[in-house]
DNA sequence: ACCGGGGTGTTACCTCGGGTAACATCGTCG
DNA sequence: CGACGATGTTACCCGAGGTAACACCCCGGT
């Protein structure tokens, strides 16, 4: 029997161990719920970001193919905008666990790290990106725009995402309102509220 | 002479030696670079956290002031916007090494870890909410809307902020201008592209 | 029947980083 | 002087990533 198998099943594995623990889990606590010892899991992955990656991409195909038949649904341009944004949501949600480890990712390698967008994410960036270079018209600032707009709306959901998921603030379909209105642009249209100028913020040290 | 001054002291060596390894420096490192060995930084910091901590506390202040006052500059709301976003943009900019130390800090706790937000960007976040329910008129739902924007926006800000100093596409007037664009609903707004069906994005792996 | 290779697995170890215990020193205040 | 509180030290513990060396087991080839 090949490679394969053994590999599926120290990822189910992982997988368990990350579902009840979180990410960084330890290799540890893997390979003991895997019913090993250590060697075996470096024997397969090379090292712990080897697992980490394999199932990482292993989940991702579902969230990444979720983001992408959304960025392509036939609706218009608002609608198609919700639905991706509840179609994210309801990824982080229905598996938070598995989620947090895609959008979130032990640092690591301190190498190009500083990036706030985990592999993942940056793939669904990617994804916005190409369907905002496709599908919008915004004139010679198109691919700057796009692949800005890519990040900036991948970072935006991401930290809003993980809010709700924390705070769960209000239904799914409320928040995806509330951020498509962001998107939208109800930021510019809404009036001044009349005491527009108040009297400076407290300045407390905030003792975190 | 009392601990003020030496924990002063500490914290410039912790952050010379931060500005040129990046965060993830470890605690032989900044005790080294200070003269002194371990149990001393741990006398007056308790734990690596607590060093991080007084090191963020220490920066926060600069940009979240910088970000407050941008906020409360009397302006029309899309220059104010674009005031905020220049001020960030501008804060990471100047001392990236620094910054990403308050945007990314390493993970540690594993205890409410899972929050896209460091603690710095919380409060940035916050501020945003604050000035967004103080300025904007929203309606019934401006609680909900504000919380979920100032998380958003920030959210926005950090991945796009982060791709833009990565790879520097552009000047910093001209990110600012996309952020701000994307918030002022161009993407509502613009026009539909000719061929807005396209034939199936590629399904590669991506060996990443 | 023998042997070798590639899979399985093991124990035991290394390194490095966070964190601590125990001890030594210096200056100041009563 | 003595005591206290700060300074500093060496030497250690622990847990986690990662590796070396060895053992087993099956299967196919000669």
């Amino acid at each position: 029997m090949s490679r394969e198998p053994r590999r599926e099943q120290l990822l189910n594995a992982a997988d368990r161990v990350i579902q009840r623990e979180g990410p960084g889990a330890s290799m540890n606590a893997i390979a003991a719920e895997a019913g090993i010892t250590k060697p075996i899991l470096y024997r397969h992955f090379g090292d712990r970001n080897g697992l980490i990656g394999a199932l990482t991409e292993r989940h991702t195909g579902g969230l990444l193919a979720a983001v992408r038949a959304a960025l392509a649904e036939p609706l218009e341009r608002r609608d198609r905008v919700e639905h991706v944004l509840d179609t994210y949501l309801a990824g982080i949600e229905a598996r938070p666990q598995v989620y947090r480890l895609l959008t979130h990712p032990e640092p690591g390698d301190p190498s190009g790290a500083g990036n706030a967008l985990a592999p993942a994410l940056r793939q669904i960036a990617e994804e916005i990106t190409r369907a905002v270079q496709n599908q919008v018209d915004l004139g010679a600032d198109r691919d700057l725009l796009a692949e800005a707009w890519g990040r900036g709306i991948t970072g935006m959901v991401l930290a809003a995402g993980d809010w709700w998921l924390e705070t769960r603030p209000c239904s799914r379909t409320r928040m995806v309102q509330a951020l498509a209105d962001l998107l939208w642009g109800r930021l510019a249209a809404a009036a001044d509220l009349p005491t527009a100028v108040l009297p400076a913020a407290p300045v407390e040290p905030a003792a975190d």
